[in-house]
DNA sequence: CGCCAACATTACAAAATTGTCATCTTGGCG
DNA sequence: CGCCAAGATGACAATTTTGTAATGTTGGCG
């Protein structure tokens, strides 16, 4: 099992290093985020120690730029108590752990084996995309044009069935039985405001609208021709 | 191809058997809802039509005693405008469709040929179980000892996690920074109170208390030793 | 056994979500 | 072009969700 371990303190490097070690690890030490960085993309780590504060490319950066790189090999975070620097962001939820500074060996060492038996997470990434609109589905959240969108859950639901269903035009009908559980009742206006709702957040605002309505038919989601 | 068709009404049944035969598909055909349910779990059908409203086994309960025997092949649902019996509830975003009585064949040909180019609907099937809780992914939702449970998004989200790292102790600040995206701060209770919600829904009235609490150190879910 | 910190529970209030309704806009047909 | 049904939009209200705070309970230590 071979672990990286990034980290600028000298002291808790060493002491993590050598205790790793000695418990069976094959451990490597940097103390720089950028070379922690590229050490990770170029050799193949089961686990990755690092601090969330360093002087360079910060703990969570590199997070961001592995997971971008399609790296999935699970993180341990080290952050100090009371740094409002140390917020332990964004994590896919059961991917990752934390340890706040200082810490007993003891516990570490339990943690990084429950992370390494626990193995790779997410083997499948659980996207959707169309266009420049991603869709995370174990996190429920959507990106367009690389920004953030907070969706809510029937919107998120509206969202996914558009997506999943890219091209089909769904009749309102449908939607309703998928989304709402109902028998769809003309005389509610749900599903248009509900419409009117995704659009504020994911057509307003850019050039290519994905929403589509076919007139007496019902919408699509689709890149127009 | 083959495809089942489950529907009591003598004319719609032989017209849908003579047009999709037509069209190249294998057809079997079947009144009863009983018949149905069994050829189902006995032959291997690339999909089943079915009739929401049938004498004996109703289409709503054909598809819960499928899908519990773990068959995943898509299904198309005919309902009759009006009736109030004919709610297509229940059925996995993206995995189903259905249509308003009367069609007209060419749709139905359309969507059975989409419903077959899907191909079948999730494959994995996403679930995760703790004694008798069951929690589905995709669809958020949660059972317990047969019986839905409705969460909102926090609690759903704080119970996967739990879920997912079963037996683990989770110290409130790890949940606070995977749940809540935040830093722990100890003057405030949201992680109780979270739980106190999540234990009234998924704990009070039975026997087996799932989620623990660890004095000192956190929570954890587990079947108690 | 009494104390106290940790936790549980309840009530309340703020905030977010969702549905309804009234009104405005638009596509397409006569 | 004018009409009208279908759809879009905005405002409002009901409901649900979420967080805070105050108070009650409990386990374990001295």
């Amino acid at each position: 099992m071979k672990i990286l371990i990034i980290e600028d303190e000298q002291k808790t490097g060493d002491y993590l290093q050598k205790g790793l070690s000695e418990a069976g690890f094959v451990v490597d030490l940097t103390r720089s985020g950028l070379d922690g960085f590229h050490l990770a993309v170029s050799e193949p780590y089961d686990l990755i120690i690092l601090d969330v504060m360093l002087p360079d490319l910060d703990g969570w950066k590199i997070v961001e730029a592995l997971r971008n790189k399609g790296r999935q090999m699970p993180l341990l975070f080290l952050t100090a108590k009371d740094s409002v620097e140390d917020r332990v962001r964004g994590l896919e939820l059961g991917a990752d752990d934390y340890l706040v500074k200082p810490f007993a060996f003891s516990e570490l060492l339990a943690r990084v084996r429950t992370l390494l038996r626990r193995g790779t997470p997410q083997p499948q990434s659980n996207q959707l995309a169309v266009a420049d609109l991603v869709l995370n589905i174990a996190r429920r959240s959507a990106i367009r044009a690389g920004e953030h969108i907070h969706l809510t859950t029937k919107e998120f639901t509206l969202l996914e069935l558009l997506v999943r269903r890219q091209g089909e035009v769904l009749p309102r009908s449908l939607i309703a039985s998928l989304v709402w559980d109902m028998n769809f009742d003309s005389d509610t206006n749900v599903i248009d405001v509900a419409i009117r709702r995704l659009r504020a957040k994911i057509d307003d605002g850019f050039e290519l609208k994905l929403i589509q309505t076919i007139r007496g038919m019902g919408y699509t989601l689709d890149v127009p021709q």
